[in-house]
DNA sequence: TATAAAACCATAAAATCCCATAAAATAATT
DNA sequence: AATTATTTTATGGGATTTTATGGTTTTATA
């Protein structure tokens, strides 16, 4: 499938395009959508994203659920009506829309970061932030967890 | 699977490229990619390497997980942000990023020390003193290993 | 017609490819 | 077993391509 590995950091423009990283865009080519969906992140101050052939498979787990289980029902007609198509121009790049950016606190540079089957797009500083904080709660619960450097 | 096992040393060169050793390569390839993941140590001053197709067992096993646990959410955050994907040339050389490098205080030569499935690359008088040490707490410990199989 | 969006063109830096060679390991031969 | 031949591996450097980024022109649209 092709994970979403390691962070790149580029900048927008003066229109707002930004390149979607190279890396990232192997992992998002369809035969339906060259392009990215992108929606705000429920639980940080970032926007997640995802191919479009992940947007099919959600869609089609949740359509076992949902009859079942509310709250899933819930969460993913969430996602879904937050959900942004933006296709890549010729060069790989995408405007993200302003509301997007808002949420993200995102304005002249935004760090791609990998997270396996998807991707996060962030505020640099505030992403160094938010893992220095996981990383020492990580520590506490696991204590044969240190970091050296 | 194919393990990987013994140490190699191997030298940089002057663009920084190192020949990941032959008897690691094999383990590596994939169908979709040739290469190896490194990423920094948790626990040593060290750089982890694994397999493409391990990551995407990872990957795939906090999928089904995240939504149910915060802490494995964090976890392969983590480690997926840190995750470099670094495709061999025809010779079977990578280029280790700086970061990487300088948390395992690598220069010049580097060592492959095979952990089964997975490997690590050290500075290689920085191993030596490693294993010193941890060669005489086994001998006041002797811990056994248990075998699932 | 004014304005926004899309397509097109250009470029410097970085990454990758390609070829060559030395060293080591393996196989073959005497 | 010792020597030679062959293959594989590690290493070196130049040429080429890709990528991120900026700007300009064309097309749609309100």
């Amino acid at each position: 499938m092709g994970l979403f590995l390691s962070c790149y950091e580029n900048r927008l423009d003066t229109k707002g395009r930004i390149s979607v990283p190279a890396a990232f865009r192997s992992s998002l080519n369809n035969e339906n959508f060259s392009g990215v969906v992108l929606y705000r992140s429920f639980t940080h101050n970032c926007i997640e994203g995802v191919s479009m052939s992940r947007m099919e498979k959600i869609a089609n787990a949740t359509d076992q659920m949902e009859m079942f289980d509310g709250e899933l029902d819930d969460l993913s007609a969430l996602v879904f009506a937050d959900a942004r198509p933006l296709q890549f121009d010729v060069t790989g790049r995408i405007i993200i829309p302003e509301d997007l950016l808002k949420h993200a606190n995102i304005t002249d540079t935004a760090l791609f970061v990998g997270r396996g089957n998807s991707f996060q797009i962030w505020n640099p500083s505030d992403f160094a932030l938010t893992q220095e904080k996981s990383l020492s709660k990580l520590q506490k619960n696991r204590p044969s967890i240190k970091i050296n450097n």
